[in-house]
DNA sequence: TTTCGTTATATTTGTAAAGATATAACGATC
DNA sequence: GATCGTTATATCTTTACAAATATAACGAAA
């Protein structure tokens, strides 16, 4: 049997956490469907808990991620800022090469 | 103000968690003490937390972590196997390589 | 001015994780 | 064989977090 190494890694804004792996799922699924409603039922999560993480998300970060509005054709929606996409990607980008990078680490372990 | 990127990692044994940060640190107060219920009040946890902990180190571990006797001189004690020691060494290795990594990964994010 | 789907928020309910408590078993020592 | 501090385990209680429910506000369009 052999081991597996895992990781999870997120951003910190002072005592605020600003993005995890779950918010940036979820900042992808507002970009792919322009509403937070329906971001969260694509990711089986309720309203309230986006609507929560998202809200955290904007009050920690120093310029906004997410642009709301309400009422209007279609009632609303949630598009992401430039700001917000330059985010997602360079946390993906992170998060890879922590990944790859504790792939070449998991043999010090199984080798014992 | 600039973000902080933070990490956790862990070994992964099958479906079961074999060490993280908390586990390790509960191995090494078993090393300084000599004895699980030490080694959880020094952590200020619940013996039965820690119990329940070791158990499930030793149950992911492809071979013993710690080696438990009850009874007896002192009452009985706790103490960690040769691959016990090697493997707290490595995880503290690979997670402090793994933090200098990221360390030099979070421009990425303040630079945005 | 009514409708509609959305954002925004409060309140209640349910559930799983953590914590507290209790107790048995063990074996060297005296 | 009584004592002692430990490991080992069950059970109950509490608490924190998630989920569910309800409702107000909004504004373009018909």
């Amino acid at each position: 049997m052999n081991y597996k190494i895992k990781s999870r890694i997120w951003i910190e804004a002072g005592d605020n956490v600003l993005l995890g792996e779950g918010r940036v799922r979820l900042l992808k699924a507002i970009d792919e469907t322009g509403s937070l409603s329906k971001a969260a039922k694509s990711l089986q999560i309720s309203y309230k808990k986006a609507w929560t993480l998202i809200d955290a998300v904007n009050k920690s970060s120093i310029q906004p991620v997410t642009i709301t509005s309400i009422g209007g054709k279609g009632g609303g929606g949630a598009v992401l800022t430039e700001y917000g996409k330059k985010l997602i990607i360079a946390f993906d980008d992170i998060n890879k090469n922590c990944w790859n990078h504790l792939d070449t680490q998991i043999e010090k372990i199984n080798n014992l």
